[in-house]
RNA sequence: GGCGGCAUAGCCAAGUGGCUAAGGCGACGGAUUGCAAAUCCGUUAUCCCCGGUUCGAGUCCGGGUGCCGCCUCCA
């Protein structure tokens, strides 16, 4: 079976094939960096992860660049007086803007990776690309697509027929749009900034525009895009917020100034909603990972807790979610203690091909369903199902060595099960090993006594017909 | 005002028009256990409403209702 993913472009499921064969292109849109990243971006990062990880499994070379952008937007596209976000955050903070942007960038990447994200092949960074900005400027120019006023450049949406094919939107009903104000200087309402000029601006850049520019929303993408994945894309994705203006806006830029098709797949991350709403500062429910983890739970339950649901599914986030994902995953990873026990033949079936039909079925049920644009749910289950089957104890020790190879290549893709075997101190053992003796003597006050002491210690010991076995906690 | 999405059990969440509507979390009853934990067995769904198409609709079509997101920096 193929890899189907729906593309944003055509609003229809598509089979993924690479323009170049076993290579993927992939441009994913990454953070702004004025503040810390809150679990809303982290669903379209994981979301791009998981991407990158079911294109790997599917044995595809992956090219992945995720920009990060650390020059801010006007807060307002139509008003000179709106104030750039990063610049706000600076002049709250009273540093440096790049001081901003690069702290806050740091912490992303801390972030992301306790998350579990795998690094793409680039994280660049605009401030690093402005000749390439304004390469692509220069000659929007030149070919009747852009136009300057006054050290501001804009972007002629009329000069491209296709603007709003993704999006949906159409260039006469933007135009009657409320929420649009026009400003004079642009042609059409509806024309976005590519490059803009303000001396009163922290971070400009000198171009023959004049010695107090600074570039427009859109371009960084388009520019990093093309400098380190070429001119024509895989897959490009974003959240669905990005989709307008922000994508429709690379593709207007970046196919009038390339003449080829930007990128032949958009995929798009639905929103994520807390306590069922949009998050809001003055809700107080903008959670960091920092929050996550003060509740004591560990960056992977986020991991899964936004990854469980599919993609395009609207998902919303509540601690109570968080609670539950954290037990589903204690499951996973007792599923993995368990295969470690039957391949070593502990607890295994006679048989030693005992359950294998189990096992390729809950593999191609897992294979079926992330080849069907990335269903998610549908592959957990398979892990559910197995983990079922596992404790039958219907597996014997070969099938479970199966079942193994299966988890740790599912756990490639899925990146939250604890695969490897805890590793217990000298005196957790002596523990362990006391409480085995108390028991044969039938001391139960001695024998509970040191139970609650491992628990203590976050382990946690059961008694098994075939012996006492121990985990370690969360 | 324009565009898009969603509605399946107490909660979360799959579901190419066709076998008894996946899976997870939780709850309850029983088994097991020295007591637990874990596990096993069982119970927990008029698929938002009203029409229509069809031999057959959770699934397709039309109309409601409710919720969410985008159109402004936003993942």
């Amino acid at each position: 079976m193929s890899f189907r993913v729906f593309n944003s472009l055509t609003r229809r499921k598509e089979i993924f094939t690479p323009r170049e064969p076993g290579r993927v292109r992939m441009y994913n849109c990454g953070p702004t960096v004025y503040n810390r990243q809150h679990i809303g971006n982290f669903r379209s990062f994981l979301f791009a992860d998981l991407l990158r990880r079911w294109l790997e499994y599917l044995g595809l070379e992956v090219s992945q660049v995720m920009n990060i952008t650390d020059v801010g937007h006007l807060t307002d596209d139509a008003d000179m007086d709106g104030e750039d976000k990063i610049e706000a955050q600076a002049r709250r903070e009273k540093i440096d803007p790049q001081k901003i942007a690069d702290g806050y960038a740091e912490l992303f990447l801390a972030d992301v990776r306790e998350l579990g994200v795998l690094a793409p092949m680039a994280y660049p960074r605009a401030t690093d690309h402005i000749p390439e900005m304004l390469e692509i400027i220069n000659g929007l120019i030149e070919k009747g697509h852009a136009y300057e006023k006054a050290g501001n450049v804009y972007f002629d949406v009329t000069t491209f027929p296709r603007y709003g094919r993704l999006s949906g939107n159409k260039v006469e009903d933007l135009e009657a749009g409320k929420r649009v104000e026009v400003r004079e200087d642009k042609r059409h309402p509806a024309d976005f900034a590519l490059w803009k000029a303000d001396p009163k601006h922290l971070m400009k850049w000198d171009s023959r525009f004049g010695p107090d520019g600074f570039p427009g929303w859109h371009i960084e993408c388009s520019a990093m895009a093309r400098k380190l994945l070429g001119d024509e894309l895989d897959i490009h994705t974003g959240g669905e917020d990005n989709v307008f203006p922000h994508h429709e806006c690379e593709i207007a830029q970046s196919e009038c100034f390339t003449g080829v098709t930007f990128a032949r797949f958009w995929m798009h991350a639905k929103f994520l909603t807390v306590d069922g709403g949009k998050m809001s500062k003055s809700l107080g429910n903008v959670y960091t990972l920092d929050d996550v983890k003060e509740r004591g739970y560990q960056p992977r339950a986020l991991r899964y807790a936004l990854m469980r649901g599919h993609y395009r599914q609207p998902l919303n986030f509540t601690w109570e979610i968080l609670e539950e994902s954290r037990a589903a995953l204690e499951k996973l990873d007792d599923l993995a203690h368990r295969l470690r026990l039957s391949c070593a033949g502990t607890g295994a079936a006679a048989d030693a091909d005992e359950g294998s039909a189990a096992v390729d079925s809950a593999q191609k049920s897992f294979e079926d369903g992330l080849n069907d644009d990335l269903n998610m749910p549908q592959a957990l289950a398979s892990l559910f199902e197995l983990r079922s089957t596992a404790l039958e104890g219907s597996l014997g020790t070969a099938a479970a060595q199966r079942a193994m190879a299966f988890l740790k290549k599912a756990n490639s893709v899925v990146g939250v099960i604890k695969l490897e075997e805890d590793t217990l101190d000298a005196r957790v053992h002596e523990l362990i090993a006391a409480r085995v003796h108390a028991r044969e003597t039938q001391d139960w006050a001695a024998s509970d006594r040191i139970r609650d002491e491992l628990n203590e210690l976050d382990v946690v010991v059961q008694d098994t017909p075939d012996g006492t076995i121990w985990r370690k906690k969360g």
